[in-house]
DNA sequence: CCAAAAATAGACCGACCGGTCTATATAGAC
DNA sequence: GTCTATATAGACCGGTCGGTCTATTTTTGG
């Protein structure tokens, strides 16, 4: 997969970004804005600062594989934040509002443009090219993972910890979408106080 | 706006259905499907069976005049259908209840292709045509007040019957994100159960 | 230091994009 | 029937799309 293309410079791990990094990152951003159909390579080349040869060096089968990077990259940041959050807060319920926090925050913060780093891509490319689906999927259910799993550890069910996890993970996405609409944190930040109630009960 | 373009055979009720209503049904199946940007003019004109003349007859802003039109109509559709499970339930949760199943329902029956006819634009567009925009927030709008007046008609206080209902409206949005992803309705049936347990709280 | 590999650089390509324009057909008013 | 909207029809246009290809520069292993 894409692991199989990364350089000698990343694996030894040193050296400054690379442009492989770059390209990446570039592309997830103009993803989340705006997806991936609507995002051409140039746009990604400018961000970038990178020219076309470069991208397909890195990723010979061009925009669909940057597109796989791409989500997987954006799956790691939002179950890395939720992690941490875990982490940090100790409860399932602590972490959600947190975490709804950080959503609010990102999206207040760049203008309303930059809702989840995946759901844009996943509506629109759902009949698409089947790994771009399996690398969105895969990024939901790290997210819905982790926080099962410290439902269960909190005591709840197995079975009802995944349904809760799910419900949690529903209601954001739904608040990122009617929040990028209304240009206000006020839905995402509502949806977190919400499942803090469920999950307390 | 769009009302103003409405053909003489329209206004007088009558003859068969007309280019217009085709082209919008079909740019407002595809845009939900894959999103506007993915959705070349040539291929709306297939599935209307029109050429390209009678759509700047029509809509003479174009593409960008016909999504403003496809959002209105979808969100017209999304009124209607829970207007009338509000109508046939008599109470909020019962029409979140239907509501669902209706939703899960069209997911399934178009494998997996037909989520939220407006959520795929209102992502990708956030940031796109400011009328567009206004349809898609005024299609969400529509949805919330309706849930809101009859969660104030059962006795909640107005305030809390708003954030309820967007409350709902985020809920189903983020399973059908879900649900198309991992190509079951599922999350959707799941969320409206759980929705049914916090409205009858 | 040098050969080989990796990465950068961008000109170039055919296909398709949304949009314009002219010509023709169809319908309603009188 | 004729005149005039209205609507249909599609050839055509410049621009941009994703992708290929060759040449050059940079890095690296010996």
């Amino acid at each position: 997969m894409s692991s199989s293309q990364r350089p000698a410079a990343a694996r030894a791990g040193r050296k400054r970004e690379s442009s492989r990094t770059r390209l990446i990152s570039a592309a997830a951003q103009l993803f989340q804005e705006q997806g991936f159909a609507a995002t051409g390579l140039s746009e990604i080349l400018d961000r970038a600062q990178t020219p076309k040869g470069s991208l397909y060096h890195h990723f010979p089968g061009g925009k669909a594989e940057l597109g796989v990077a791409a989500m997987e990259a954006a799956g790691q940041v939002l179950q890395h934040t939720l992690t941490s959050r875990l982490e940090s807060q100790g409860s399932a319920a602590g972490a959600i509002a947190a975490f709804a926090d950080d959503l609010a925050g990102w999206l207040e913060g760049s203008d309303f443009s930059r809702g989840c780093p995946v759901a844009t891509v996943a509506l629109e490319q759902a009949n698409g090219a089947p790994d771009l689906v399996a690398a969105i999927r895969g990024a939901f259910e790290g997210v819905i993972d982790a926080l099962a799993r410290q439902l269960v550890a909190e005591g709840t069910p197995a079975e009802r910890a995944r349904r809760l996890a799910t419900l949690c993970l529903s209601t954001l996405e739904g608040a990122l979408i009617l929040a990028r609409t209304q240009r206000s944190g006020a839905p995402v930040r509502m949806a977190g106080e919400e499942l803090v109630n469920l999950l307390s009960a």
